[in-house]
DNA sequence: CACCTAAAGACCTATATAGGACTTATATTG
DNA sequence: CAATATAAGTCCTATATAGGTCTTTAGGTG
């Protein structure tokens, strides 16, 4: 054999969410329908069923039915971060801005994880968390998939979570993540947009995340000041 | 069905582990073997195996058998952190000196995490990333059952990675980990440790590692300097 | 002795079947 | 009309069974 026929089924099932064939929040077809109609049995489909819901595609809901994982639905504890008060418990509420959408070129530290293109798009943000301190971040996207951002007016993206954004207009959830990170200097471009005096040290985050089929999709800078308020990475 | 048969016998499982009745390492029956012991199905001894593999208890091998997870056998990419060469892709090495292991008041930060007890254990170490700066770490656990460490000598623990130590001795893999982290000048105690001049800020982290069960086993404090080396959390 | 073969034992995949549990919509009833 | 009961649709659990694949060991063969 092969591959396992569940996993077969799996990848079928991607391919079609990834082709829009299946929209983020979508409801599948039943268990004992997909059975039928990709003649295996249901034991089969259930553990092509579960196994996505696991990676974080479908999200399984007794009595309800099986859906593609959506922004309203997030099937794990997405791959997120926030901030936390000293006590620990509570999130400090962050609003972004979004300073700006630009076309950059091939080159770039992104290429290594995003792989070559011919043009990339990075969207500049500026968190600010709970009025206390302000975060830098830098998203870059493969050019030819994302390209329609360029055309959209950053103003718009008030208030909007840009993962969730890409989730729903893009087909691209984020699903698993690598991160990297450094303590050192800011750069001195990024020193004034947060708003601290040059060669403030702060952290360097790097993010790398995936998405259907394990396609790198978002690389990300994000650059942070001192604080003593916790980043909780969950 | 109050709990599911599956979960129980995992349930089980796991007690007997705990309980020092299956090491680390140690062979579990067969699949068919634990079906008749349990009286349970065969695909339901699976799926107990199964959901205790994902969740790094056992470790499945095709062929050989189901074992207990130990440090020779991680499960999953056990919850480490490592540190990087520029380029991202060689991993430094890293040499670990136990400084002391200390009797603590049941008072403390860790508290919050590990719950009350008549007192903690405290292991204070200093990393030494490839020659090129140093890393300092706390590591507190639960005072009666972790006990034995304080008769130790710390010499003894030259070049042992403490997990792997504690997974051995004391039935306690780290199974998952909570982390949050901030940026700011390194406490004064520390920076002579970490061979920087005081207020140079660093990393602060904090990890929280639980064992079987969900059980809070570890509490770690990690002071970072200012590096250029990345980071990996994996 | 070295190499190949066969068998045993383990996990892995797949099917068919049965009933339980949860959710929602519909129909019934007071 | 409101509360309840029913039914349909869905996922969830469990069993029994069959054959496959992988690893190791034991024999046989040259």
């Amino acid at each position: 054999m092969t591959e396992p026929i569940y996993l077969r089924l799996a990848n079928r099932i991607v391919q079609r969410i990834e082709a829009g064939e299946l929209r983020p929040g979508a409801q599948l077809p039943s268990e004992a329908k997909l059975a039928e109609l990709e003649s295996v049995s249901l034991g089969t489909v259930q553990r092509s069923l579960n196994h996505l819901a696991e990676s974080g595609v479908l999200v399984r809901r007794h009595g309800r039915g099986t859906f593609v994982a959506s922004a309203e639905t997030p099937a794990q504890d997405l791959k997120h971060f926030r901030f936390l008060d000293q006590d620990g418990e509570t999130i400090l509420p962050v609003t972004s801005t979004l300073l700006a959408i630009e076309h950059v070129g091939p080159a770039g530290p992104w290429a290594a994880f995003l792989g070559a293109a011919p043009f990339f798009v990075l969207l500049r943000r500026l968190l600010d968390v709970n009025g206390e301190f302000k975060v830098y971040s830098e998203l870059t996207l493969a050019g030819p998939r994302f390209e329609a951002l360029l055309a959209l007016d950053p103003k718009a993206f008030d208030g909007v979570l840009i993962r969730d954004y890409l989730t729903q207009h893009f087909n691209c959830p984020t699903l698993s993540v690598e991160q990297r990170m450094t303590v050192g200097p800011l750069p001195p471009r990024v020193c004034p947009l947060v708003e601290v005096p040059r060669e403030t040290s702060g952290l360097h985050w790097e993010l790398m995340a995936r998405s259907y089929r394990d396609q790198p999709a978002i690389y990300q800078r994000v650059y942070l000041p001192p604080s003593d308020r916790p980043l909780q990475i969950i």
